[in-house]
RNA sequence: GGAUGGAUUCCCGAGUGGCCAAAGGGGACAGACUGUAAAUCUGCUGCAAAUUGCUUCGGUGGUUCGAAUCCACCUCCAUCCA
């Protein structure tokens, strides 16, 4: 007997939320289920948040059941205020198309769409055209605007306001999910779990929508329902989304973080999320997630480096992941020059003429602005090949070249090699 | 439609004619301590050709030697009334 999906999910710690705890599990023993999970297209790459998801997805691809995953290019015209507590800006229909694209691609990376193992479907399909009156009569009457108003996630929007345009992005999930039901047998909704009472409604939707039109049996449904499912959210401990960072999102598209800003934003995770990251974002058993989880002080550390070289192996493939190893371990540990590791390159001529310091460090995106990089540097946080320099008119010399680069540091754990062309 | 109160820097929030690039807190960044962790302490936080100059307090115009602060109109938000 094959194990349960249910069962890995839920020792994996991805299970926050579901709508029937048993007989969902029932249903994923014994069937080939097809279930969904939607991204809206809302930037141009998925981040580090989506990842999570998609871990999920693959885990239960990989038990035989097919994910659709679907795009919301309809839903993102609209924002879903759940949790926000200000109206997003309007997207045009261009870049959402793009973004879509933009998903698709990198969906594919880790889900096999290949011979029908799975299905990727846009919402813009269905929703774009849709008839406001005909909408209106045949799904709108099934809401209840007293229930959705308590709804836990419009909390703050209480009290900051919110528009009829945006509280209508439930009724578009909800409608989502009922579609999918009618064109593939989609019996499951998944998602984070800031989108439980969206996933609530689409499932709701469906069984009134059975019970109204199709005179289904009460009885009947409640032994075949539509169910949902809401995974954990990653939090630090001070109880913010992780996958951000100050210079924005984590992304998955290696041009807008690079593998080796990808593993280090891993390697450094708090303590307390290790193992908790290991068990929802590598494939390892579970036994060795609990044996790394466990270790103590420094030790940690290497349980660190398991779960970040992990990941960057998923996201990137094990030669980029070993890269970004090989230079983390090259930079922290014996402070040498690495291959791997970020680098600039100026070329002789610009070098001739001089580059002062704090040009690199703004070049670099190291600092944020020049008066950043020299408060930074009058703060004693800026080296060159592992001498602080604190002098804000300093310029790159001939002297300063070892073994034919420059290391530039800022902070203990920002590091460029500065390479001189020709 | 009417009344009242609002909109300030990354966020929250003080400031009601010059002493304001704007208190305080949060966050971010840097330093110390550490283990590339957390907590703590210190510094720092508009931009630059940097003892000076420039741009900023919802928008536009005005009063004034001088406006985040006063006036007019506009936009948006909140609460109450219809």
């Amino acid at each position: 007997m094959e194990e349960n999906v249910f069962d890995v999910l839920k020792e994996r710690g991805f299970i926050a939320q579901t709508t029937h705890d048993e007989q969902l599990r029932e249903l994923l023993g014994k069937e080939k289920v097809k279930f969904y999970i939607g991204f809206d297209a809302t930037a141009d790459s998925l981040t580090a948040g989506h990842f999570l998801t998609i871990m999920a997805m693959m885990h239960m691809q990989q038990h035989g059941h097919t994910p659709i995953a679907l795009i919301g290019g309809g839903t993102t015209m609209i924002g879903d205020p759940s949790g926000k507590s200000d109206m997003r800006t309007m997207m045009t229909r261009e870049t959402i198309d793009y973004n879509a694209n933009r998903f698709k691609e990198q969906l594919s990376h880790f889900i096999d769409f290949d011979n029908d193992h799975a299905i990727m479907v846009n919402n813009a399909d269905w929703l774009l055209d849709l008839n406001y009156v005909t909408f209106l009569r045949e799904i709108g009457v099934h809401f209840s605007v007293n229930r959705m108003l308590t709804a836990e996630c419009y909390k703050q929007r209480m009290e900051n306001g919110l528009t009829f345009f945006e509280f209508n992005y439930m009724l578009m999930q909800a409608y989502d999910f009922y579609k999918l039901n009618q064109m593939f047998g989609c019996k499951v909704e998944m998602g984070g779990d800031d989108q439980w009472s969206n996933i609530l409604a689409g499932a709701d939707l469906i069984r009134r929508k059975k019970l109204a039109e199709e005179g289904a049996d009460g009885a009947e449904l409640k032994k075949d329902p539509a169910f949902g499912l809401t995974f954990t959210l990653l939090t630090t401990s001070d109880g913010k989304k992780m996958g951000k960072t100050m210079k924005g999102a984590v992304w998955l598209d290696p041009n807008k973080t690079s593998p080796y800003e990808f593993y280090q934003y891993w390697r450094n995770i708090e303590d307390s999320n290790v193992e908790r990251c290991l068990g929802l974002l590598t494939f390892l058993p579970m036994d060795e997630v609990r044996r790394l989880g466990a270790l103590e002080g420094a030790e940690i550390n290497k349980a660190k480096e398991v779960l970040a070289y992990e990941i960057t192996k998923i996201v990137h493939g094990e030669e980029e992941a070993k890269k970004a190893q090989e230079a983390a371990r090259t930079v922290f540990a014996s402070g040498g020059i690495s291959e791997n590791m970020p680098s600039i390159t100026y070329t002789k001529a610009q070098f001739e003429e001089g580059i002062d310091l704090i040009s690199v460090l703004v070049d670099t995106k190291l600092c944020s602005g020049r008066g950043d990089a020299r408060r930074n540097m009058e703060q004693g946080g800026v080296k060159i090949n592992d001498d602080k320099v604190t002098d804000p008119t300093r310029k790159l010399l001939e002297t300063d070249i070892v073994d034919g680069a420059i290391i530039i540091r800022k902070g203990k754990k920002n590091i460029y090699k500065v390479v001189i062309e020709g």
